[in-house]
DNA sequence: GAATGCAATCGTTAATCGACGATAGGCTAT
DNA sequence: ATAGCCTATCGTCGATTAACGATTGCATTC
């Protein structure tokens, strides 16, 4: 019942094997960045990159925020590609971050 | 006259060096990130780490944008911390960068 | 089938952002 | 001094964001 290997199933979409450089990337890069620019964001990636949460009440315990908003911001961040979600709740998406890692590392 | 050594003088204020978590890192992680979070932004600091670019002109002409807009987009990356300005020009302030690096990569 | 609990979505509001033109300040060269 | 450039700032406008409460949708449990 652990979810710690199938917490995110196999990727449906990987986040997409593009240029590192150039307007695509700049814009991918701009998105990403964007994701994460907003400290209640960081906090959440921060909570799942722990583990110390899970599902989304476990987070809006962490956070001075209505459930609306939590889930919000999950919502952007999973838009982004940073988080994906199953039944097992929400957890990090490993692409998306070592995508954005590999985008800042080079500038 | 060549201003690579001298471009940006000497920090008057580096960076804090406050911690790499809790929630005052994700302020400024925040904070950064958000000052990268947009195209624009990401275009002109990839300029001038390739020296491509050092002085507003030379950057608007690069951009599809009014030379005010170059000049609040540069605004805020410098408020951010991730450029810096002399007379010389503009060029990145590998503090503010690396410190960016720091904090995503341990997410 | 009804009730409960959790999460996503809707609708609204205030605040912030992005872009621009116009203007002002400061140099340099005439 | 003035004329010309370059950049920062101001004022404005529309678009986007952040936050909330209310509502809906979906399971699970009674």
């Amino acid at each position: 019942m652990d979810c710690e290997p199938t917490c995110c199933p196999p990727e449906p979409d990987p986040e997409p094997l593009t240029a590192l450089e150039g307007p695509e990337a700049d814009e991918q890069l701009g998105r990403l960045a964007k994701a994460i620019g907003h400290p209640a964001r960081v906090r959440i990636l921060r909570l799942l990159s722990r583990k110390e949460a899970r599902v989304c009440s476990q987070i809006v315990d962490e956070l001075p925020l209505a459930q609306s908003t939590v889930s919000e911001h999950l919502r952007i961040l999973k838009e982004a590609g940073l988080v994906r979600s199953s039944e097992a709740g929400y957890c990090l998406n490993f692409d998306g971050l070592g995508r954005l890692k590999a985008l800042i590392a080079i500038i």
